[in-house]
DNA sequence: TTGTTTGTTCAGTATTGATTGAATGATTCG
DNA sequence: CGAATCATTCAATCAATACTGAACAAACAA
């Protein structure tokens, strides 16, 4: 095995062990470190074959990842194989869902600051110190998101390979 | 069992869920929601008691969230038993974790574009805008850290219940 | 139509990790 | 020095979930 072909297990493994700790599967993760290093579309064949899992599971993952919006299905003429490809800046929908799930935690606190009793003074001012804090932390990615996607609008990573 | 008890059992919980979506274990979050409510020192058999979890639980959840520095230990006059508070500011926190992982997620991609050959410009181009798009993400966060923790370094929402 | 290829679903297995009870260790009190 | 009270550790159990193989379904070719 070349210097490079070991970088590259060594880099989409670690795209695994990323993605476990970030609680998601980790074919996943492999899969999503395949796509940076080879780009382009691939079919669930190839994912496969190259990521040596079945191909179930390569199909669980990819609806996973299509519903978080990191990679989209496509399609080669002449072949009725299903071939899925990155999204332009993939990364924006991690950050997309990171928002989400501050927008949770924002409404379980509004929540429990409306169900207590006004009189518990303590609980409800850290309530409402965290309710603060949980807000502008989603602003500010919200921000971010923004601002990323501005840039970059006329840049493209396509391409096989 | 009253409306108040209800809503915090719940919003408790709540918070168990939403540490479990973040990849730490149940308990801990319960154990956060309890201090978020109930505030000030508590001993780890009153967590223990009010959970309804083993005291082997409390201990070990306990250490996770003093390693995360978001509890500190604590002493009560005159019992000896051990104390916790959340600290200041404890979601802090949590976003220098985030901010950790995504050092070594940088740290990974410098890597595989080192160790990759030049020429597989693709990947290359892939990888350096992913790094990019990382690097800015953390140091907005940092910065975010900054700002939230300038302001409010005058109010406290200590004190118990 | 039948045969082939490909994707998905599902039941079962395996693995990981959280939780517990019991044992151990440490500390304070009498 | 015991006795008592906590905290921690450790082996075992339990629960959740990733992953697989096999069955099924859908699309296409001949």
């Amino acid at each position: 095995m070349s210097d490079a072909q070991q970088a590259i297990s060594a880099f989409i493994e670690r795209m695994g062990l990323a993605a476990q700790s970030d609680g998601m599967p980790r074919i996943a993760g492999r899969m999503l470190g395949y796509f940076i290093i080879h780009g382009g579309p691939a079919s669930l064949a190839e994912l496969a074959q190259s990521l040596q899992v079945s191909r179930a599971s390569v199909s669980t993952n990819a609806r996973i990842l299509r519903n978080l919006g990191v990679l989209e299905a496509t399609a080669m003429p002449g072949d009725r194989q299903d071939y899925y490809q990155l999204v332009e800046r993939h990364y924006l929908r991690l950050l997309e869902g990171h928002v989400e799930r501050m927008g949770t935690m924002s409404a379980s606190l509004a929540q429990a600051e409306r169900e207590l009793p006004a009189d518990w003074a303590g609980a409800q001012a850290r309530l409402a110190d965290m309710h603060h804090f949980i807000d502008t932390a989603r602003d500010n990615t919200r921000k971010l998101i923004e601002r990323l996607a501005r840039r970059g609008d006329k840049a493209s990573t396509k391409g096989r390979s």
